[in-house]
DNA sequence: ATCTTGACTTGGACTGGGTCCATCGTAGGA
DNA sequence: TCCTACGATGGACCCAGTCCAAGTCAAGAT
Protein backbone atom coordinates (compact mmCIF):
# COMPACT_ATOMS: atom_id res chain seq x y z
CA UNK A 1 0.00 0.00 0.00
CA UNK A 2 2.59 2.82 1.08
CA UNK A 3 4.54 1.13 -1.91
CA UNK A 4 1.29 2.34 -4.05
CA UNK A 5 1.65 5.60 -2.68
CA UNK A 6 5.33 5.82 -3.45
CA UNK A 7 4.79 4.91 -6.77
CA UNK A 8 2.42 7.07 -7.82
CA UNK A 9 4.42 10.19 -6.14
CA UNK A 10 7.06 8.73 -8.53
CA UNK A 11 5.54 9.03 -11.59
CA UNK A 12 4.05 13.06 -10.36
CA UNK A 13 1.06 12.31 -8.79
CA UNK A 14 0.13 15.18 -6.13
CA UNK A 15 -0.62 12.82 -3.23
CA UNK A 16 -3.68 14.54 -1.84
CA UNK A 17 -5.86 13.71 0.94
CA UNK A 18 -8.73 12.95 -1.18
CA UNK A 19 -6.09 10.09 -3.05
CA UNK A 20 -4.64 8.90 -0.21
CA UNK A 21 -8.08 8.05 0.75
CA UNK A 22 -9.38 6.27 -2.27
CA UNK A 23 -5.81 4.53 -2.34
CA UNK A 24 -6.61 2.80 1.05
CA UNK A 25 -10.24 1.88 0.68
CA UNK A 26 -8.84 0.01 -2.30
CA UNK A 27 -6.18 -1.28 -0.50
CA UNK A 28 -6.85 -5.69 -0.32
CA UNK A 29 -6.18 -7.74 -2.76
CA UNK A 30 -9.30 -9.24 -3.25
CA UNK A 31 -11.80 -5.92 -3.22
CA UNK A 32 -14.48 -5.25 -6.19
CA UNK A 33 -15.92 -2.42 -5.19
CA UNK A 34 -18.33 0.01 -7.31
CA UNK A 35 -17.59 3.47 -7.20
CA UNK A 36 -20.05 4.52 -5.01
CA UNK A 37 -19.27 1.78 -2.56
CA UNK A 38 -15.26 3.50 -2.95
CA UNK A 39 -17.40 6.89 -2.37
CA UNK A 40 -19.16 5.53 0.90
CA UNK A 41 -15.91 4.12 2.23
CA UNK A 42 -14.03 7.29 1.56
CA UNK A 43 -16.43 9.12 3.40
CA UNK A 44 -16.17 7.14 6.56
CA UNK A 45 -12.79 8.59 6.72
CA UNK A 46 -12.99 11.95 4.88
CA UNK A 47 -16.35 13.50 4.94
CA UNK A 48 -16.33 15.88 2.49
CA UNK A 49 -14.91 13.97 -0.09
CA UNK A 50 -16.98 14.55 -3.29
CA UNK A 51 -18.52 11.66 -5.57
CA UNK A 52 -16.72 13.08 -8.52
CA UNK A 53 -12.83 13.35 -6.53
CA UNK A 54 -13.89 9.82 -6.29
CA UNK A 55 -14.79 9.34 -9.93
CA UNK A 56 -11.65 11.21 -11.19
CA UNK A 57 -9.00 9.23 -8.76
CA UNK A 58 -10.37 6.34 -9.82
CA UNK A 59 -9.78 6.74 -13.23
CA UNK A 60 -6.20 8.19 -13.03
CA UNK A 61 -5.28 4.86 -10.80
CA UNK A 62 -6.58 2.85 -14.23
CA UNK A 63 -5.12 4.60 -16.26
CA UNK A 64 -1.87 4.31 -14.32
CA UNK A 65 -2.81 0.66 -14.35
CA UNK A 66 -2.74 0.00 -10.68
CA UNK A 67 -6.01 -0.90 -10.96
CA UNK A 68 -8.36 -2.58 -13.27
CA UNK A 69 -12.32 -2.40 -14.46
CA UNK A 70 -13.98 -5.02 -14.09
CA UNK A 71 -17.56 -4.70 -16.20
CA UNK A 72 -19.69 -7.96 -14.92
CA UNK A 73 -22.50 -7.47 -16.09
CA UNK A 74 -24.41 -4.03 -17.25
CA UNK A 75 -24.56 -2.49 -13.98
CA UNK A 76 -21.71 -0.40 -12.01
CA UNK A 77 -18.18 -0.85 -12.87
CA UNK A 78 -16.31 -2.75 -10.73
CA UNK A 79 -12.63 -1.46 -9.76
CA UNK A 80 -10.06 -3.99 -9.12
CA UNK A 81 -6.54 -3.36 -7.31
CA UNK A 82 -5.54 -6.36 -7.88
CA UNK A 83 -3.58 -5.30 -11.16
CA UNK A 84 -0.07 -6.61 -10.88
CA UNK A 85 -1.16 -10.23 -11.45
CA UNK A 86 -2.83 -10.85 -14.13
CA UNK A 87 -6.14 -13.00 -13.43
CA UNK A 88 -9.93 -13.97 -14.85
CA UNK A 89 -13.21 -13.72 -12.36
CA UNK A 90 -15.59 -15.87 -11.27
CA UNK A 91 -19.22 -14.41 -10.96
CA UNK A 92 -21.99 -16.04 -9.22
CA UNK A 93 -25.55 -15.78 -10.98
CA UNK A 94 -27.43 -15.56 -8.15
CA UNK A 95 -25.84 -12.90 -5.48
CA UNK A 96 -23.04 -11.20 -7.70
CA UNK A 97 -20.05 -12.26 -5.75
CA UNK A 98 -16.37 -12.19 -7.62
CA UNK A 99 -13.53 -13.71 -7.14
CA UNK A 100 -10.66 -13.44 -8.56
CA UNK A 101 -9.18 -16.98 -10.59
CA UNK A 102 -6.80 -18.19 -12.51
CA UNK A 103 -7.10 -20.49 -15.70
CA UNK A 104 -3.93 -22.90 -16.79
CA UNK A 105 -2.53 -21.38 -19.90
CA UNK A 106 -2.64 -18.41 -21.61
CA UNK A 107 -6.07 -17.50 -22.88
CA UNK A 108 -4.68 -16.16 -25.86
CA UNK A 109 -3.55 -19.55 -27.07
CA UNK A 110 -6.85 -21.09 -27.69
CA UNK A 111 -8.09 -18.18 -30.50
CA UNK A 112 -6.48 -19.58 -33.68
CA UNK A 113 -4.53 -17.21 -36.42
CA UNK A 114 -7.97 -17.90 -38.51
CA UNK A 115 -10.18 -16.79 -35.86
CA UNK A 116 -8.19 -13.27 -35.26
CA UNK A 117 -9.41 -11.75 -38.19
CA UNK A 118 -6.32 -9.56 -38.98
CA UNK A 119 -6.55 -8.08 -35.28
CA UNK A 120 -3.39 -7.61 -32.99
CA UNK A 121 -4.96 -9.45 -30.41
CA UNK A 122 -3.78 -7.85 -26.82
CA UNK A 123 -5.54 -9.54 -24.44
CA UNK A 124 -8.86 -11.76 -23.19
CA UNK A 125 -11.21 -10.85 -20.39
CA UNK A 126 -13.06 -14.00 -19.33
CA UNK A 127 -15.86 -13.82 -16.81
CA UNK A 128 -16.43 -17.55 -15.56
CA UNK A 129 -20.31 -17.30 -14.75
CA UNK A 130 -22.35 -19.94 -12.16
CA UNK A 131 -23.51 -20.44 -8.57
CA UNK A 132 -21.46 -20.14 -5.42
CA UNK A 133 -21.80 -22.63 -2.82
CA UNK A 134 -24.50 -20.68 -1.01
CA UNK A 135 -26.26 -20.21 -3.76
CA UNK A 136 -26.66 -23.49 -5.33
CA UNK B 1 -36.20 -15.73 -39.48
CA UNK B 2 -39.75 -16.52 -40.67
CA UNK B 3 -38.75 -20.00 -38.38
CA UNK B 4 -37.81 -17.43 -35.60
CA UNK B 5 -41.43 -15.58 -36.07
CA UNK B 6 -42.62 -19.42 -36.16
CA UNK B 7 -40.61 -20.26 -32.97
CA UNK B 8 -42.00 -17.70 -31.05
CA UNK B 9 -45.58 -17.80 -32.10
CA UNK B 10 -45.48 -21.67 -30.77
CA UNK B 11 -44.29 -20.38 -27.76
CA UNK B 12 -47.49 -18.44 -27.28
CA UNK B 13 -45.86 -15.34 -28.44
CA UNK B 14 -48.44 -12.63 -29.72
CA UNK B 15 -47.21 -11.72 -32.61
CA UNK B 16 -47.45 -7.89 -33.20
CA UNK B 17 -46.43 -5.94 -35.48
CA UNK B 18 -43.68 -4.05 -33.38
CA UNK B 19 -42.61 -7.23 -32.29
CA UNK B 20 -41.88 -8.47 -35.96
CA UNK B 21 -40.20 -5.41 -36.94
CA UNK B 22 -37.75 -5.88 -33.77
CA UNK B 23 -37.17 -9.40 -34.90
CA UNK B 24 -36.64 -8.50 -38.40
CA UNK B 25 -34.07 -5.96 -37.59
CA UNK B 26 -32.30 -8.63 -35.28
CA UNK B 27 -32.06 -10.42 -38.40
CA UNK B 28 -28.71 -11.68 -40.03
CA UNK B 29 -26.07 -13.17 -37.67
CA UNK B 30 -23.38 -11.22 -37.43
CA UNK B 31 -25.22 -7.90 -35.83
CA UNK B 32 -24.36 -6.50 -32.74
CA UNK B 33 -26.63 -3.43 -32.33
CA UNK B 34 -27.74 -1.42 -29.03
CA UNK B 35 -30.97 -1.28 -27.72
CA UNK B 36 -31.32 2.69 -29.76
CA UNK B 37 -29.60 1.35 -32.57
CA UNK B 38 -32.50 -1.32 -33.09
CA UNK B 39 -35.11 1.42 -32.08
CA UNK B 40 -33.70 3.86 -34.84
CA UNK B 41 -34.01 0.81 -37.60
CA UNK B 42 -37.67 0.13 -35.82
CA UNK B 43 -38.35 3.52 -36.47
CA UNK B 44 -37.46 3.45 -40.19
CA UNK B 45 -40.09 0.57 -40.42
CA UNK B 46 -42.57 1.14 -38.16
CA UNK B 47 -42.58 5.18 -37.18
CA UNK B 48 -44.77 5.05 -34.38
CA UNK B 49 -42.87 2.47 -32.67
CA UNK B 50 -41.73 3.15 -28.56
CA UNK B 51 -38.56 3.23 -26.88
CA UNK B 52 -40.09 1.18 -24.48
CA UNK B 53 -41.44 -1.38 -26.70
CA UNK B 54 -37.95 -2.23 -28.13
CA UNK B 55 -36.67 -2.87 -25.13
CA UNK B 56 -39.82 -5.24 -23.75
CA UNK B 57 -39.38 -7.09 -27.46
CA UNK B 58 -35.47 -7.25 -26.42
CA UNK B 59 -35.80 -8.45 -23.28
CA UNK B 60 -38.51 -11.07 -24.11
CA UNK B 61 -35.91 -12.77 -27.13
CA UNK B 62 -33.33 -12.98 -24.25
CA UNK B 63 -35.37 -14.47 -21.56
CA UNK B 64 -36.78 -16.79 -25.02
CA UNK B 65 -33.13 -17.75 -25.59
CA UNK B 66 -32.81 -16.03 -29.59
CA UNK B 67 -30.98 -13.25 -28.64
CA UNK B 68 -27.85 -12.81 -26.07
CA UNK B 69 -27.16 -9.54 -24.33
CA UNK B 70 -23.49 -8.23 -25.03
CA UNK B 71 -21.67 -6.24 -22.83
CA UNK B 72 -18.00 -5.30 -23.73
CA UNK B 73 -17.32 -1.92 -22.51
CA UNK B 74 -19.11 -0.47 -19.56
CA UNK B 75 -21.32 1.57 -22.21
CA UNK B 76 -25.19 0.28 -23.44
CA UNK B 77 -25.36 -3.45 -24.42
CA UNK B 78 -25.98 -5.06 -27.57
CA UNK B 79 -27.99 -7.46 -28.90
CA UNK B 80 -26.53 -10.47 -30.59
CA UNK B 81 -28.76 -12.80 -32.32
CA UNK B 82 -26.74 -15.48 -33.43
CA UNK B 83 -27.70 -17.24 -29.92
CA UNK B 84 -27.51 -20.68 -31.39
CA UNK B 85 -24.16 -20.89 -31.86
CA UNK B 86 -22.34 -20.99 -29.20
CA UNK B 87 -19.29 -18.17 -29.68
CA UNK B 88 -17.30 -15.03 -27.74
CA UNK B 89 -16.48 -11.85 -28.81
CA UNK B 90 -13.51 -10.21 -30.50
CA UNK B 91 -13.40 -6.22 -29.85
CA UNK B 92 -11.00 -3.55 -31.40
CA UNK B 93 -9.90 -0.96 -29.18
CA UNK B 94 -9.60 1.31 -31.47
CA UNK B 95 -13.60 1.81 -32.87
CA UNK B 96 -15.07 -0.54 -31.16
CA UNK B 97 -15.70 -3.05 -33.93
CA UNK B 98 -17.02 -6.57 -33.00
CA UNK B 99 -16.22 -9.60 -34.36
CA UNK B 100 -18.21 -13.61 -33.79
CA UNK B 101 -15.03 -15.69 -32.67
CA UNK B 102 -14.73 -19.69 -32.01
CA UNK B 103 -12.12 -20.21 -29.93
CA UNK B 104 -10.57 -23.73 -29.52
CA UNK B 105 -11.39 -26.66 -26.93
CA UNK B 106 -14.51 -25.88 -24.05
CA UNK B 107 -13.25 -22.36 -22.20
CA UNK B 108 -14.58 -24.01 -19.06
CA UNK B 109 -11.84 -26.91 -19.81
CA UNK B 110 -8.90 -24.38 -18.54
CA UNK B 111 -10.13 -23.71 -15.09
CA UNK B 112 -9.04 -26.29 -12.49
CA UNK B 113 -11.20 -27.60 -9.92
CA UNK B 114 -9.05 -25.93 -7.17
CA UNK B 115 -10.15 -22.55 -8.91
CA UNK B 116 -13.60 -23.29 -8.84
CA UNK B 117 -13.81 -22.57 -4.78
CA UNK B 118 -17.21 -24.34 -4.61
CA UNK B 119 -19.07 -22.65 -7.82
CA UNK B 120 -21.27 -24.92 -10.29
CA UNK B 121 -19.53 -23.19 -12.78
CA UNK B 122 -21.85 -23.23 -15.82
CA UNK B 123 -20.49 -21.15 -19.04
CA UNK B 124 -18.03 -18.25 -19.68
CA UNK B 125 -17.54 -15.37 -21.76
CA UNK B 126 -14.37 -13.86 -23.26
CA UNK B 127 -13.78 -10.71 -24.91
CA UNK B 128 -11.05 -10.85 -26.96
CA UNK B 129 -9.54 -7.41 -27.02
CA UNK B 130 -7.02 -5.59 -29.84
CA UNK B 131 -6.85 -3.56 -32.88
CA UNK B 132 -8.54 -4.42 -36.07
CA UNK B 133 -6.84 -3.91 -39.37
CA UNK B 134 -8.06 -0.76 -39.81
CA UNK B 135 -7.20 0.78 -36.69
CA UNK B 136 -4.04 -1.02 -36.34
C1' DA C 1 -67.88 -11.17 -39.40
C1' DT C 2 -67.97 -9.27 -34.87
C1' DC C 3 -67.17 -9.25 -30.07
C1' DT C 4 -64.34 -9.56 -26.01
C1' DT C 5 -60.57 -9.44 -23.27
C1' DG C 6 -56.20 -9.71 -21.52
C1' DA C 7 -51.84 -9.07 -23.39
C1' DC C 8 -49.28 -5.41 -25.65
C1' DT C 9 -47.93 -0.54 -26.71
C1' DT C 10 -47.26 4.21 -25.68
C1' DG C 11 -44.81 8.32 -24.06
C1' DG C 12 -43.48 10.68 -20.39
C1' DA C 13 -41.65 10.59 -15.81
C1' DC C 14 -38.19 8.61 -13.26
C1' DT C 15 -33.72 6.21 -11.68
C1' DG C 16 -28.86 4.82 -11.55
C1' DG C 17 -24.38 5.42 -13.08
C1' DG C 18 -21.41 8.57 -14.71
C1' DT C 19 -19.44 13.13 -16.70
C1' DC C 20 -18.75 18.18 -16.95
C1' DC C 21 -17.70 22.62 -15.40
C1' DA C 22 -16.99 27.06 -12.95
C1' DT C 23 -15.17 28.13 -8.79
C1' DC C 24 -12.57 27.42 -4.71
C1' DG C 25 -8.68 25.22 -2.18
C1' DT C 26 -4.08 23.53 -1.43
C1' DA C 27 0.51 20.68 -2.25
C1' DG C 28 4.76 21.45 -2.76
C1' DG C 29 8.50 23.96 -5.36
C1' DA C 30 11.03 28.58 -5.20
C1' DT D 1 6.14 32.01 3.34
C1' DC D 2 4.38 32.82 -0.87
C1' DC D 3 2.66 31.40 -5.55
C1' DT D 4 0.41 28.99 -8.69
C1' DA D 5 -0.88 25.25 -11.29
C1' DC D 6 -3.02 21.18 -10.25
C1' DG D 7 -6.75 19.11 -7.69
C1' DA D 8 -11.39 19.17 -5.14
C1' DT D 9 -16.15 20.52 -4.93
C1' DG D 10 -21.11 20.06 -5.78
C1' DG D 11 -24.58 20.86 -8.65
C1' DA D 12 -26.19 20.57 -13.35
C1' DC D 13 -26.34 17.58 -16.88
C1' DC D 14 -26.33 13.25 -19.90
C1' DC D 15 -27.11 8.49 -21.33
C1' DA D 16 -29.03 3.91 -20.83
C1' DG D 17 -32.62 1.77 -19.02
C1' DT D 18 -37.09 1.03 -16.16
C1' DC D 19 -41.76 2.04 -14.67
C1' DC D 20 -46.51 3.18 -15.06
C1' DA D 21 -51.33 4.57 -16.15
C1' DA D 22 -53.99 4.81 -20.00
C1' DG D 23 -55.07 3.47 -24.55
C1' DT D 24 -54.87 -0.25 -28.36
C1' DC D 25 -55.30 -4.52 -30.65
C1' DA D 26 -54.34 -9.88 -31.75
C1' DA D 27 -56.61 -13.69 -31.81
C1' DG D 28 -59.81 -16.97 -29.62
C1' DA D 29 -64.88 -17.32 -28.84
C1' DT D 30 -69.40 -16.72 -30.71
Amino acid sequence: MSDLLERLRGRGWRLTSQRRVVAEVLDGDHVHLTADEVHARAVRRLPEISRATVYNALGELVALGEVVEVTTDGRAKRYDPNAHHPHQHLVCSGCGLIRDVHPDGDPLAVLPAAQRFGFAVAGADITYRGLCPDCA
